[in-house]
DNA sequence: ATTGCTATTTGATAATTGTCAAAAGCATTG
DNA sequence: CAATGCTTTTGACAATTATCAAATAGCAAT
């Protein structure tokens, strides 16, 4: 269990990530860097399981940052403890099978909405199924999260 | 075991997809419809699982539509047979753990491309990432996929 | 209330991609 | 080898979004 403040970071890009992390309260973001600019791609709250998971399941660097956006409780295991876990507990398999399940749709969700919908979808379906993230996350993130430039966002809230 | 040919259906839309499936040999790819348009938005070749994740998942009807590209042998497993082979034999569920895992960063760098990426970087990474797609599949299908439109994927093979 | 800092909005213009229509290319069939 | 159907390319124009620059708003700390 550890706690951080707001502008910690929990990976930098580069290192390798070799824990999986539960959020038990707060807000975390990760990103990456492209052509100077700092890409959000996904943010996390409490009760999510986060990680780099590329780092995490490949072993190599990750490409991203993790970062927290605000006073956060979380709780941490080294991936060869939770190996261990697998193999003296099934069930713990079992529970990180079913958590993959549920973090693939969210992820084929955003998918098919990143590459079929406009914009402006993108910034409505936010607003309905996740509208925490727009009160807790500075604007510029959500931009980059729905794949947008921040003033193409202010436009699009201007017209909504 | 089963064999199918080419423009065969192994799902409709509004079905429940309630098997797992191994494609042995041929091609595959799931569509939606949007707008009156058919939108493919992945293939599936030799040696992949394939099914309708989100139906498999969760029990709920397919909004996508899996059709063969071409003479293919697969081999299907109902769901219910394999949540039994879960429980007799710990090994499957780990193998579809790691499969999930695969499956998973596949899933992210694809989604990386799709929402941070041009159509011309996207369809450069697929040249070289995954070749065999642009040979054995129309381009029309290839557009989809990338998310773009056929005239413009037209366009950009003209000037690469 | 004022200052300094950061976040957000606005404006003008450029780049990218989509849409609709038509032409060209290619393979299959009778 | 002409006819048919399907795939791919080309053209003209419209819509969407990005880029760059500047203005405004919001907020914490005097």
């Amino acid at each position: 269990r550890k706690e951080f403040y707001k502008n910690d970071e929990l990976l930098k890009e580069g290192n390798i990530c070799r824990h999986l992390y539960f959020l038990e309260q707060g807000a975390i973001r990760g990103f990456y860097n492209l052509d100077g600019k700092e890409i959000t791609h996904w943010f996390g709250f409490e009760n999510d399981f986060v990680t780099s998971f590329h780092s995490f399941i490949t072993g190599e660097a990750a490409i991203e940052n993790i970062q927290f956006l605000e006073y956060s409780i979380v709780w941490s295991i080294p991936k060869e403890m939770i190996q261990g876990l697998f193999d003296t507990f099934h069930e713990t398999e079992r529970l990180v099978r079913i958590v993959y399940e549920k973090y693939y749709i969210r992820l084929e969700e955003r998918f098919v909405n990143a590459q079929f919908k406009t914009a402006t979808e993108r910034y409505e379906n936010l607003l309905q199924q996740s509208p925490h993230i727009l009160t807790r996350v500075p604007l510029g993130y959500v931009a980059a999260y729905l794949g947008i430039t921040q003033e193409t966002l202010s436009r699009i809230r201007g017209r909504v």
